[in-house]
RNA sequence: GGGCGCUUAGCUCAGCUGGUUUAGAGCAUCUGCCUUACAAGCAGAGGGUCGGGGGUUCGAAUCCCUCAGCGCCCACCA
């Protein structure tokens, strides 16, 4: 067989991808077997490929690929989200660089536009995810706005409002004057800010003297309705029971006392503003004052504001700072450092406003889910983030779910001529519930106006998990029963509330149980300084160009190497490079064991026959140390652990102890059961490697079409022989130190030596490995070292070389010396801690029994590096 | 203002229900090798006293307190 020296993933990874798509590989149906599911946290339709995907993605393939492997029925759904607000967004700024304003269109128009360009770009994302390798089950891709997923929201929405759970009502949420749609409190960010604080003068009205207050926002005084003061505020007792009037405006607002106000803060006086303050609208609330929204949505000034009509709010901001200036009412400015509230989506400043939306309450359905993640019934790793999920849990508000927007699913809500509204899945069903309510019979559909807002995108998505598998059309249905709970969810925790939290939320509403058993939450992907990877800085690599580069099996080592859960990772195109390094490694470990010719009749040298004695034990020890990492979601240590037991067991250590002299051919024996090794390699390692195991595996032994090692079972690992693994690390030990006086004493890998054990050889069974594989040409034993030799330690056995006139006694004593120190050292502390009476009367017996054995080997050690020393001295 | 987490070799991380021969891994570094599987490699070596200080204990990287630095989450102080 001809095999190029380096492994060259471009040849490979799309026909395996397409053997296994062809063959239905990565379908499932419900069987009898255990089920194993993973829903996709879905990306949104029109994205793109980015780093936080690779990873996450690469951990879900994994996660499903074992499973498969383990013999369990794993389905991993894929999907995309409709993302309402971005992608709408997206839409916007696509038509307006056609010239085309939002508002100039109907709704259905602008719902063509977008339509279009979803399926212009939907679905690239899945594409990219081939490339990966993700195993996902595509005949059951999905959509948040697909005919199924649309009706289970809207049936949801019907239910919960039936259910006294969703209201509408004048409420103060967070309006992006840029989308010009409410949020969700979760989609504000707040950030630290330099801005100013302006004292301004309200004239007391009836006096000659000012009332000063301090505020950040000076436009909003067009909406002042009250000024408040703490009534127990020392300095502000002569406003009590006065009025004000507001600077510019000339407006004359009461001046009321509450306890709110914090006495140390500026004046002590606060300008109540009711219709753009979450506090301000607390206090008009409680003391009924009048309440004027002064902002247009977009965030321009309203009529009612009287002044600055039309120009934006910031733009107003620096103006009324002037004129306040030259009104004479504007007392002082001094810098402040504050938190401002931004849409996560549009970067804009939000504005508090009053405004009539749709809520959940969440009170209620909050309970259950809180319970279940805090008595582990849904685990999390890393485990810290329940306190995270308990504390909001704990302090839930309501949901504003609808968005003043197209791209979504329309609330199926549906006004009356008369007023009042009816809520119905459909529009019929609608006008049937309004004869009812109205009883008016001659109502037609067109009387009928439905709600012009659609649903917030994660009013679709928290029902994933059931929705995937239609379990809210189809209750109980035989998916539902088979899939449901999922398994693992491997999302980031930034969407811990927006999507997990909820989804735990709506599975114990509609199910009545857990939407999933555990959560993986990843890290964020950083640039190797630490970095959050952004597009102005330019240090987030294109994954497609990274997989061109090293191979997706190169990438997706790089990204696991060192992805603990939760833990951010700092990649560097480096760890690909090591992971495209380990495919080479093991191309070439399959080159050479494919290179052998067989000898059937040959006899199996000891040496081989021990070697596969011990890497048998090696496999199962290491196979089950796999599977204990796996079930702790400690991925990146299972794979370390693979990869050094390829690299180092397998390929360092036992293919050259079996490898037969060159042109020589192997015997059989030693052969097949080398095959077999690298079988269970490649099926420990397919999970996180999975192109270059099936490109191997096919190529191992023959196979019939339509096999595939992604089908095959998992080396379980089992009871591994410790003596044994024990007595070969202290061979392997051995080896290394006749290898080092090779080295330091220039000695050729050919030139004949012989190694004296001095006393007995505790692994005096595995001579032929040892000769084997330091090129010794016997082994002796002596009870004295021979003169002129290099010694060496390995647990308590002492190993000489003699090599008769290539001795340098410095350099030898130096060695000694050092070792000596050591351990004399190291004998001190033993000593010390064995004369501390206190030690031996409370210490447990292990370990003073095994103080002095340290002491006893310690001692013994000493007293033959002594006589060594001595010799070489003599 | 609350809460959580982190600080162990040059880098990225294990270890932390206290005691397994005076701290482990991978990468990087250094030395010697182009030895017919692999220079994207082989063989070997060096490198930390576990952020600082204090305490508990026979014994602490591991438990407690404290200081410093870093990060994240939550929160209506204008």
């Amino acid at each position: 067989m001809e095999l190029a020296s380096k492994y060259n993933p471009a040849d490979v990874e799309g026909k395996w991808y397409e053997y296994w798509t062809k063959h239905r590989l990565f379908h499932s149906e419900p069987d009898d077997r255990e089920p194993y599911t993973v829903v996709i946290p879905p990306p949104n339709v029109t994205g793109v490929l980015h780093m936080g995907h690779m990873l996450n993605n690469t951990i879900q393939d994994i996660l499903v690929r074992r499973a498969r492997m383990e013999g369990k029925n794993a389905c991993w759904v894929p999907g995309t989200d409709h993302a309402s607000i971005a992608t709408e967004a997206k839409v916007v700024n696509k038509l307006a660089a056609e010239g085309i304003k939002k508002t100039d269109l109907t709704r259905e128009e602008f719902l063509k536009h977008a339509w279009d360009w979803t399926h212009e770009h939907g679905g690239i994302i899945l594409q990219q995810l081939r490339k990966l390798g993700a195993s996902c089950d595509w005949d059951r891709t999905a959509f948040t706005m697909d005919e199924k997923r649309s009706e289970s929201v809207l049936k949801v929405f019907v239910d919960l409002y039936e259910k006294g759970l969703i209201y509408r009502g004048v409420r103060m949420i967070n309006w992006d004057p840029k989308a010009k749609t409410a949020l969700s409190d979760e989609e504000v960010v707040y950030k630290e800010e330099h801005n100013k604080l302006f004292y301004l003068r309200y004239k007391i009205e009836g006096e000659d003297g000012y009332a000063i207050v301090a505020t950040t926002r000076p436009e909003t005084i067009m909406g002042d309705t009250a000024m408040c003061i703490n009534p127990n505020d020392p300095k502000n007792q002569h406003l009590k029971g006065k009025k004000v009037i507001v600077p510019l405006v000339g407006r004359v607002i009461p001046v009321i006392e509450d306890d709110y106000v914090d006495i140390e803060f500026g004046t002590g006086c606060l300008k109540v503003t009711p219709a753009h303050d979450v506090n301000d609208y607390m206090l008009g609330e409680k003391y009924n004052l009048p309440s004027i929204d002064i902002f247009n949505d977009d965030g321009t000034l309203s009529e009612a504001a009287g002044l600055y009509v039309g120009m934006d709010r910031f733009e107003v901001r620096k103006q009324i700072e002037k004129d306040l200036e030259a009104a004479g009412l504007l007392e002082k400015v001094e810098p402040y450092v504050n938190k401002v509230g931004y849409s996560e989506r549009t970067n804009v400043v939000i504005e508090p406003k009053l405004s009539m939306q749709w809520f959940l309450r969440m009170e209620q359905l909050a309970r259950p889910a809180l319970e279940a993640v805090m008595k582990d019934d849904i685990r999390f790793y890393p485990a810290k983030y329940k306190n995270t999920y308990r504390y909001w849990m704990e302090n839930i508000k309501d949901w504003c779910i609808s968005r003043q927007l197209w791209w979504g699913h329309r609330i199926p809500a549906y006004f009356l001529p008369e007023g009042g509204y009816v809520v119905a899945e459909t529009p019929e069903r609608a006008l049937q519930k309004a004869i009812e309510k109205t009883g008016n019979k001659s109502l037609t559909l067109s009387d009928l106006r439905q709600d012009e807002d659609c649903l917030d995108t994660w009013f679709s998505s928290w029902l994933w998990p059931i929705s995937l598998f239609d379990g809210i059309n189809n209750p109980g249905n035989k998916e539902m029963q088979y899939y449901y709970p999922t398994s693992d969810l491997v999302t980031g925790p930034d969407i811990i509330f927006f999507w997990v939290a909820r989804m735990i939320i709506a599975g114990y509403e509609y199910e009545k149980d857990k939407p999933f058993r555990n959560v993986y939450f990843t890290g964020i992907v950083r640039d190797k300084l630490g970095r959050k990877m952004s597009k102005s800085l330019g240090n987030s690599p294109d994954p497609l160009e990274l997989i061109d580069r090293y191979g997706a099996d190169g990438v997706r080592m790089g990204m696991m190497l060192s992805a603990p859960a939760g833990n951010d990772i700092l990649f560097d195109d480096a760890l690909c490079e090591q992971g495209r390094n380990f495919n080479n490694k093991i191309w070439n470990a399959f080159r050479l064991v494919k290179g052998w010719e067989v000898d059937e009749h040959a006899d199996q040298p000891q040496s081989a026959a021990l070697a596969v004695k011990w890497f048998d034990s090696q496999v199962k020890k290491s196979a089950a140390e796999v599977a204990d990492l796996f079930s702790k979601y400690r991925l990146s240590e299972a794979l370390m652990e693979i990869y050094k037991l390829f690299w180092d067991e397998f390929s360092s250590w036992y293919l050259e102890m079996i490898k037969p002299a060159y042109g020589e051919p192997i015997d059989a024996v030693t052969y097949r059961a080398t095959l077999h090794f690298f079988d269970s390699l490649l099926r420990l390692l397919h999970p996180f490697m999975p192109f270059i195991t099936e490109e191997l595996w096919q190529a191992l032994e023959p196979r019939t079409e339509g096999e595939s090692i992604m089908t095959q079972l998992i080396p379980q690992g089992g009871e591994a022989d410790l003596k044994l693994l024990k007595d070969f690390s202290q061979v392997k030990e051995v080896v290394s130190n006749v290898r080092a006086i090779r080295l330091q004493r220039n000695i050729p890998q050919r030139a004949q030596l012989t190694l004296c054990v001095i006393g007995q050889n505790p692994i005096s069974a595995y001579n032929p490995v040892l000769i084997k594989m330091s090129s010794l040409s016997a082994i002796s034993i002596a009870d004295e070292k021979p003169a002129n030799s290099s010694s060496f330690l390995v647990a308590t056995t002492e190993y000489a070389v003699p090599l008769e006139g290539l001795i340098d006694k410095e350099a030898e004593l130096a060695k000694l010396e050092a070792e000596l120190k050591h351990k004399e050292g190291f004998l001190q502390g033993v000593l010390k801690k064995l004369s501390n009476e206190k030690f031996v009367a409370n210490a447990p017996e292990q370990v003073i029994a095994l103080e002095r054995k340290k002491q006893a080997d310690a001692e013994s050690i000493i007293r033959s590096l002594k006589e060594t020393i001595a010799a070489l001295k003599s």
